[in-house]
DNA sequence: CTGGTCCGTTTTGTGCACAATCCGCGGCGT
DNA sequence: ACGCCGCGGATTGTGCACAAAACGGACCAG
């Protein structure tokens, strides 16, 4: 037996309920911060209604909520787009995180070790998660298996406050790494969040800050944070070496 | 010659316009930070559209902002409430607070001394508002310029995703406060602010942070965080040494 | 006096229809 | 060829009407 059936008619059953927004909210968040709905994607809100089977205001109002957290940009009269970061805003998004999971980070440590076995149970499955969407090759996994990652150490500092404002920066940063990508480069985070936790286990104090620091350092670095907003490139540098 | 007239037959060039919700967003929101309205009231649709003569939709959208910020309570089929928060999530605002504002003074001591001139002014310039409300005894005032230094300090940061994130947590902070103020205690924040200035300006490195933190502690501190929410209250303690 | 049920009123939730606005395209003039 | 203007189609914005639900009081039974 399918676990959902996606069909028009049962709109009645999908659609509705209490949580029905929520559910939209995470689908098209996942969408976004999984690149299947890369920057500047046009939201029209009759489309996501039908695909969705709710009512357009419901969308409307779904829309409303990501353009709060910054994940959509809503026009007046032109509709919904998924945000494109300008690169000061994705500088600013990466501090920002550092200046979060810095706090997280220092929390932990201030955890006597050994670390409890729910924790440390819990960060090693992940780190398993993690190794196999890379063995598998599965990206889109693997970016929001980072995330959560990140999230999760979070949750263990034990301020849910810190942690959902940074759930906002993380989908941020993957809007940001969508817009700002190199072509290139991609050191997969798997490896660096196992040697995160390693430190953090049985490391000497502050190494696990160190690391985590690099990390951030890292995914940040690897973007091409120069790169002229679109509409804007100089046209005379991009043809001058041609013929 | 008053700056605004407030008048419901004005309600079609009151209500209408581009930015007509987000006045109703920061009309509202600085009546909640400065506890006209406290923590638990009601906020009826029909009574805030005749209110801002605006239609009962435009409420709604408004509520719906308010709510993901945390500041008011969306209960289904109920209705919107100035938010309520726990002694939990007040100690967990007020963590997030110093984390965030100590990245922001870190980032202020970096500057080299002495501050920029503009920077100066407008510090300055906003003790001396902040010492004027107190002399008068205006709380509501004082109240919201407290508030706004922290955020003109973060401004000063450079960092516009941060700022915004401390707005939405100094805002939580009015709600903490109002809702588990001590009926007794206040030192007036008017004087520690100019203590972190001038630490500020030609303290010691450090001293400015120093400051902060306890700033920020002190405020807190001042707050009952041990008392039951309400409804829970154990009467038998209450009740216990009275005949 | 306590506790429970029913019903009217008030308040919130939702779909729908219509108004307003914008985009793309074709025509026209320079 | 370039740019300006205006129109048709499509999309978003808004008010309204009705449906759904909760609160409060009255009434009643124990």
């Amino acid at each position: 037996m399918m676990k959902t059936v996606l069909s028009a008619s049962r709109r009645a059953v999908r659609g509705r309920g209490e949580g029905a927004e929520a559910r939209i909210v995470r689908s098209i968040g996942e969408a976004i911060a999984d690149r299947r709905l890369p920057p500047g994607t046009k939201l029209a809100e009759e489309s996501l209604a039908e695909v969705f089977g709710v009512s357009r205001e419901r969308v409307r109002k779904v829309l409303l909520l990501l353009a709060q957290r910054r994940v959509v940009t809503l026009i007046p009269n032109r509709g919904a787009f998924v945000a494109k970061p300008t690169a000061r805003e994705a500088r600013e998004v990466f501090e920002a995180r550092q200046v979060i999971e810095r706090a997280v980070v220092e929390a932990l440590e201030r955890i006597r070790r050994p670390l409890p076995d729910e924790m440390s149970a819990k960060l090693r499955a992940h780190l398993a998660r993690e190794e196999e969407a890379d063995r598998a090759g599965d990206r889109m996994a693997l970016i929001r298996l980072s995330g959560q990652f990140h999230l999760l150490l979070a949750d263990f500092a034990g301020n849910a406050t810190l942690a959902g404002i940074l759930a906002d920066l993380i989908d941020r940063s993957s809007l940001a790494i969508a817009a700002f990508e190199r072509r290139s480069s991609h050191s997969c985070s798997a490896t660096e969040h196992r040697r995160f936790v390693e430190a953090l286990e049985s490391g000497p104090p502050g190494e696990a800050l160190r690391l985590m620091m690099e990390h951030l350092d890292g995914v940040e670095r690897q973007l091409d944070l120069d790169a002229r907003p679109d509409g804007a490139v100089d046209l005379k540098s991009v043809f001058a070496d041609r013929t």
